[in-house]
DNA sequence: TCTGGGGTCCTAGGACCC
DNA sequence: TCTGGGGTCCTAGGACCC
């Protein structure tokens, strides 16, 4: 048997966690840009807000019903979801790092005791000591796991453990649910099921797998085994090497001119060069990319980008860099409205990897020295205490974050506010 | 006025190899 | 006149997830 740990409304919950005062009042968390909502409490969800709307068609509601907003906070989310899967580690010896709010577990070797009473203690400790409601789903495969879940959630909210250990609860459970509420189906496929007469869970576990490799993906065929009880998406207990680093985010206000559109580009990519020096990669690619807003019924469309390969591959801020802005030189047009940049490291490979170009001098040596320095004292003083000059200092396109919470886990003054 | 960000996997088709 | 068979690698695009 396979579970699947899932934290309950997990960035309202972290908000909350660390503001008594919040406690039974609808809390929302807001998507970068404080554009849109992607987490709710409760209380929040029974207003009728749904995911993904846009804040401003809500602001009225929120002020009528005194909903607290906050923009999102992801240094603190992400130190509490390491928080709490230490805690389930301790109750759970193979574990799978899903997200960063779920984890699959392995209940195998649980045959010598009382698998419900061991999940049920399991899901009250963790939800008390991290702070954070967490539900559990557990049946023969992940894809009913999740399925599970959803049951111990909606149903059981009290409980907040579902198995399913019968043949009369798995039917049941298929019957309850719609083919877009299934693990691996999203809104295409859904479009392309139900004009075939597939609707439910159930219709979904009755084809033919064969059936459903031809007409759509090996991944939907893997889909249909799942919700008949057969395995195929093993536990993963060793997290996978990541094979891309990417960053990208929409602008405060439009910008058209391309100095501040490549500042912005030259800050995301001294981020995600970090991030890859802190996981010993290198990278031997960099895309870049443009948009404008997509949502505009007005405003010209341009969605260009493009892909370089390093010379040797490489963790130097100042290389990919120069190399991202060179990209942006040549997919930049004058004339548009732009609304978000983006770069990503890809090919990434282990910093060993020792990869030469038999036209270029080797200055790997020295360019270890120096990026070494860089991040010691950006790591004493602060980040971008030493900056690469095209980081710039103007910041015109920066994000709005108006309601950011502290960062209660992570930043000394903060912890010392909350006492 | 205003709508997020960071990922993965699969497939088809083209280029290329022997 | 007439032109093989068996592969790999790479890329772009589509679909999905949280």
């Amino acid at each position: 048997m396979i579970g699947i740990i899932d934290c309950n409304n997990f960035y309202a919950s972290c908000e909350r966690n660390f503001d008594s005062s919040l406690k039974g009042l609808p809390v929302v968390v807001f998507s970068n840009n404080d554009g849109a909502i992607i987490a709710r409490s409760e209380e929040a969800k029974v207003l009728g807000i749904d995911m993904a709307v846009p804040i401003f068609e809500i602001k009225r509601l929120m002020k009528q019903h005194n909903i607290r907003g906050f923009s999102s906070n992801y240094t603190l989310y992400g130190d509490m979801s390491k928080r709490i899967k230490s805690i389930i580690r301790g109750f759970f010896k193979d574990v799978e790092d899903y997200s960063i709010d779920e984890s699959f577990v392995s209940c195998k070797g649980f045959i010598y005791r009382n698998l419900f009473n061991y999940v049920k203690d399991a899901r009250d400790k963790i939800s008390h000591w991290s702070g954070v409601p967490v539900s559990i789903g557990i049946a023969e495969t992940k894809t009913l796991a999740k399925l599970a879940n959803r049951i111990a959630k909606k149903k059981y909210r009290e409980i907040g453990v579902y198995i399913i250990d019968t043949e009369e609860k798995r039917v049941a459970a298929l019957k309850a649910t719609n083919v877009n509420d299934v693990w691996g189906v999203g809104g295409r496929i859904t479009a392309k099921l139900n004009k075939k007469g597939i609707v439910t869970a159930y219709d979904l576990s009755l084809i033919d797998p064969a059936w459903a490799k031809a007409n759509f993906s090996v991944v939907l065929q893997r889909t249909v085994y799942e919700l008949q009880g057969l395995s195929c998406i093993p536990l993963e207990l060793i997290q996978p090497d990541k094979q891309n680093i990417a960053s990208q985010k929409s602008f405060g206000i439009y910008q058209t001119e391309f100095e501040p559109i490549a500042e912005a580009l030259a800050n995301y990519t001294a981020r995600v060069a970090e991030k890859l020096r802190k996981q010993n990669f290198v990278a031997g690619g960099i895309r870049v990319w443009l948009g404008t807003n997509n949502f505009s019924k007005t405003d010209a469309q341009y969605f260009p980008e493009i892909t370089t390969v390093c010379d040797v591959p490489t963790d130097y801020t100042p290389y990919l860099i120069k190399r991202a802005v060179e990209g942006l030189k040549v997919i930049y047009r004058k004339g548009y409205l732009y609304k978000r940049v983006g770069v990503m490291l890809t090919d990434l490979r282990d910093n060993s990897d020792g990869t030469q170009n038999l036209f270029h001098a080797n200055a790997r040596n020295k360019e270890i020295e120096i990026i070494k320095k860089v991040d010691k004292i950006n790591r004493l003083n602060g980040r971008d205490t030493v900056r690469s000059a095209q980081q710039g200092f103007l910041r015109e396109w920066k994000m709005k974050q108006e309601h950011l919470s502290p960062k209660y886990t992570t930043r000394l003054q903060d912890i010392i506010t909350i006492k």
